[in-house]
Parts: structure tokens; C-alpha cells; sequence
DNA sequence: GAATCAGTGGACAAGATGCCCAGTGCATCC
DNA sequence: GGATGCACTGGGCATCTTGTCCACTGATTC
């Protein structure tokens, strides 16, 4: 799916995103082309979905996270709330997901005198029975995904497909 | 805090983040010195933390996202804990949260079964007491942080800051 | 009025990019 | 064995972009 050169070329990129192809191949020690057509197929392949900017929403103003499990009535599909959600910008992620709740959504406040604000926002979505709202208080972990990338590789010998 | 021009910008590299600086600048109808002299401020502010690259776990393979809710032995500090959890590859993000638990985290797995793994790890870990796990059927609303960008120039008159 | 700051528009050398090519080692396939 | 396909190499080329200067304008602040 992945090999070490690979893995090595994403991590390199992700310690410094701004270098070039040429640069890349210097320190990966490969050639120009290869590092151009690692990158080709890893985006093609959909591996590497982009080089967004990655924003931080603190830095924005909005210091609070907080997780928030919905009940959705079951009538009336969950389409549009997830529409009414998604019109909300502080509404940073949406799953549906299984167990006791139907939708577990991310979202950013400025205060938390805010993110009542933001609550009220969702319980006023139409089809929204209930809420229960965790607030995060620090993230020790942010969002990776690099040690994913770099514990695919170990695939060495002679992988079957 | 942030005005128009930063939020255009932004929403552009968002949209095709290979741009360089120069294409930016045409594409705003600004000046090529201004692009660059906001796009370090804002790396500069922290409010773009970077540019790196994009993984899609599931394009590796990884296509099960789960939540898990962890509780935790109060005695013995929460740090060694987290030091085993960021540990392991398949942990993306691990919060401290208020409510019933201590901790919330982000996994993925391979398959049902390999989640399965993923949790016999997290409960492995010394001084995870409980965990309750919820997985991720859709993301219908996948992160995002670009509404809150094109949300906050509400600022438009001569702002006190 | 003077100073400060953001933006403009232009210039320059240095470097990177996209693209093409011939050659090589290493698989698989006939 | 021999042939094909594929990834990688290393080189060359014109074009574009980058980083970094500069002088000038306009708005804001003191």
C-alpha cells in the first residue's frame, strides 16, 4: 500500500512542508523524478489528500472545544440536520456513529459562555431531540497521522500484493 | 484579529493549496509583496500552523474510525498514561475532557476486528480503569476549520483591537 | 506636521519547476 | 532463456517563481 521511501518522503514533508521536489530528493537521497512520481501517485491514489493550510481555530479566537453527542428523531432523515449542522461554522466535524447517541459533532467557542451559544445553536436544529455536550479541556495528543504512515512499512519482504 | 484579505487567502490555499506566492497574488488582485507579507504574519500569529500534508487513513487501509472514552485510575498522574497512549499508531488525537470520562481519543483500525486490537492496546495501557467506544459510521461533515476563517471578518469598520 | 505602517510596483540573481530523454536493474510473463 | 513492463537514475533545457532589495504612496496615530 505504502513503502519506506514513501513513508519517508510523507514524514519529511510533514517536518517541513514547504520544501520542494528537488529539495526533497536531496535529502531522501533519490532522484528528482522519483520524488515526483512518489507524490503524483500518493495524491492520485488518495493517500495524501492535499497540502492544505492547517488552521488553528484558538488562534482565531475560538480557545474552546467541546464534543457533542445529538439524538435525532428518527423521522424525517438525518440529511437535513446534518444541512442545518453544517451551516453552522463553528460546527467543525460531524459523525454518525453507533451506540447510545446518533451523531458526535466538534465544535469551537470563543468562551464557554459562547459555546451555550454554539448548544443552543444545535438544539435549534430542527429534528435535534437531545444533547450532551463534553468539553475538552486540553488535547495532549493533537490530530496525527504519522505514526500511521510510518508503522505501514512493514511490509519489507516479499509482500503478497 | 483576522480581516478579509487573510480570510481570501486562506479559503484560496484552502482551495489549491500548490499555489505559490506569486499566483496568489494574481488571483487576489493585491500586490505580490502584500500575499507574502500576511502569509508570514499569519504563520507568524500561529493562525496557519502549516502546510502539511494530508493523510487519509482510510486510503491506508485504516478505514474504521472509533471514539473511546476512557476513565482513569485517579492515582499515578495522567501524563504516563497519555505517554502510553500516543504510542500506539492508530491513536490520532487524544482530548482530557469534563463529564463521565477522563479522556476522549480518536482511532482508527483496519477492520471491526482489528478495532478490536486497538482497544485490547488501550485497555492494556496502565491506569485505563473503563472504556466505551462508539464508532464512526459516516462523517458526513469531515474537519474543517474554513467557516470559521470566512465567519470572523465580521470585523468590517474601523475595529478597536 | 512627523512618524509609523501597509501596500504598490518594479527590479535582480538564484533557484525550482515541468518536461523530455536514454540507460539500467529487476521483477514478471511467455 | 528471452522479452516486456516498470521504477529509478542522471542529465539537459526553457520558463517560471522565489527571496530580497528599493522608492513611493496613502492612511493612521501622536
Amino acid at each position: 500500500m505504502i513503502d519506506k521511501l514513501d513513508a519517508r518522503l510523507i514524514s519529511l514533508l510533514d517536518a517541513e512542508p514547504r520544501l520542494g521536489v528537488l529539495e526533497c530528493s536531496r535529502r531522501l537521497g533519490v532522484a528528482r523524478g522519483t520524488v515526483q512520481a512518489r507524490l503524483d501517485r500518493l495524491v492520485a491514489r488518495g493517500v495524501v489528500r492535499g497540502f492544505g493550510p492547517d488552521i488553528d481555530p484558538a488562534a482565531l479566537g475560538y480557545g474552546v472545544t467541546a464534543f457533542v453527542t445529538l439524538q435525532i428523531r428518527q423521522v424525517g432523515g438525518h440529511d437535513t440536520v446534518i444541512g442545518r449542522l453544517a451551516a453552522i461554522p463553528e460546527m467543525l466535524e460531524v459523525h454518525t456513529i453507533t451506540g447510545g447517541g446518533d451523531m458526535l459533532c466538534r465544535v469551537v467557542a470563543r468562551t464557554n459562555a459562547d459555546l451555550q451559544r454554539v448548544i443552543d445553536l444545535i438544539v435549534g436544529v430542527e429534528g435535534v431531540v437531545r444533547t450532551s455536550t463534553v468539553i475538552a479541556l486540553a488535547s495532549p495528543v493533537p490530530y496525527r497521522t504519522l505514526p500511521l504512515v510510518q508503522a505501514v512499512p512493514a511490509e519489507s519482504g516479499p509482500a503478497e500484493s
